[in-house]
DNA sequence: TCGTGTGAAGACGTTCACAGCT
DNA sequence: AGCTGTGAACGTCTTCACACGA
């Protein structure tokens, strides 16, 4: 059957634009046009409308958007109407700063376990989210039926834990590792590259004053 | 002037090669074809040699690329012949970990200060960078002529922030904040936004065991 | 023969511009 | 008048396919 796909790119604006409106709502809005929320969002009004093409007809010409249809229509979209359990996966550096950060919570995701090579050896100061032995993951992960992962651990383990995740279950990894892991079609891994940002900004740097040269679309804010 | 300029998604891609070739160079290898670097980068070769193709031509006909220039050349582009010293500001979870991470300096940078609004509470374990009063941060940025920041501040205060770094002469910032930042067109932006990134993987998840519906192209890793 | 370099085609994403509804 | 929805133009990125050098 033909499907009526929305581009990768779009999903990704309709989790800011959902986001924009959650914020709205606290301000006792109703409704929001096309010019306001793409200024919110920091994108061309033209392209809020063409996302929001895709989700079907909602607004009403000369007014705007209704506020809580759109966010109730994207969140479906998004396949956020219920919690989704989330483990993760190398409690160091990182990892531990992430079970201690509220963003994925307020984001509707829920840290549910959290595993390690070495859990005693964990900081556990504010962490609220239980921290086991590696050991333990594959059965939690199938006892639980947990399908997304964040994976924190070193470069050099990410590619044999992975395989451990792709083999219990997991469809989904969100990964910190700056390495090219290897999976099955039907798992998404998306790669947030640190270093690699960092890198992208440095480009974009001029050493002598100079405006930067070009726009990397995806991550400019303007 | 007429520019040959480097499309910005060519620049991301090149610091994967350039940190594949790395790997190349510690296994003592001289020469790497575009179908093997790629496959190392997790890109079609004829996207690499396409990329490559923009730093000049280098590669011998029938044998491939010679590591070193290679990497040297990617290296001039990128502009990181030499040591970029970077500030952090906000050392709570995020910064801190971010503080300890090794990443960065693996890549070449240095974070040579972090900033916080309340140092004394910040808990310094296994941190070696000095960290200060955000009082004293402009000074910092004036005197060593800094030009790069991290910035993990909450998101209520990001703006804010953001306002001193660009005024004291910042003029790249990678951000944790999800939020979009304002800035003068002569300040880069690049935002890293956690949570949003977790949403882009729920999302590729289907719920009935189906594979997923789309490639989001850049962070996917096949 | 092997593998680069590149014109040309194709896929994709963004923006314009305006018709049409309220 | 104000603002959405969308065909069409435009621009960018990716991939194909093959000529050519080693």
């Amino acid at each position: 059957m033909g499907k009526p796909l929305i581009p990768g790119k779009t999903i990704y604006r309709l989790s800011i634009y959902h986001r924009c409106l959650r914020r709205l709502t606290e301000n006792a809005m109703e409704t929001v046009s096309s010019s306001a929320l793409a200024k919110a969002a920091g994108v061309n009004p033209s392209q809020l409308r063409r996302d929001l093409g895709y989700l079907g007809t909602f607004g009403t010409r000369g007014l705007g958007y209704p506020i809580g249809e759109l966010s109730d229509a994207i969140r479906e979209v998004l396949g956020r109407e219920h919690l989704q359990p989330v483990i993760l996966v190398g409690v160091g550096n990182l990892g531990a700063a992430l079970l201690r950060y509220q963003g994925f919570q307020k984001e509707g995701f829920e840290v549910i376990a959290a595993f390690d090579a070495v859990p005693d050896a964990v900081v556990t100061r504010g962490i609220e989210v239980p921290v086991h032995d590696v050991d333990l993951m594959r059965d939690f992960i199938t006892q639980n039926e947990v399908k997304l992962a964040v994976l924190s651990v070193p470069v050099e383990h990410a590619q044999e834990v992975t395989n451990e995740l792709v083999e219990a279950g997991i469809q989904g990894i969100l990964s910190f590792s700056p390495t090219v892991l290897m999976v099955p079609e039907t798992v998404t891994v998306i790669s947030v590259d640190l270093a690699l940002e960092l890198e992208q900004v440095s480009f974009f740097v001029k050493r002598d004053g100079e405006p930067a040269p070009e726009v990397p679309e995806d991550k400019i804010v303007p």
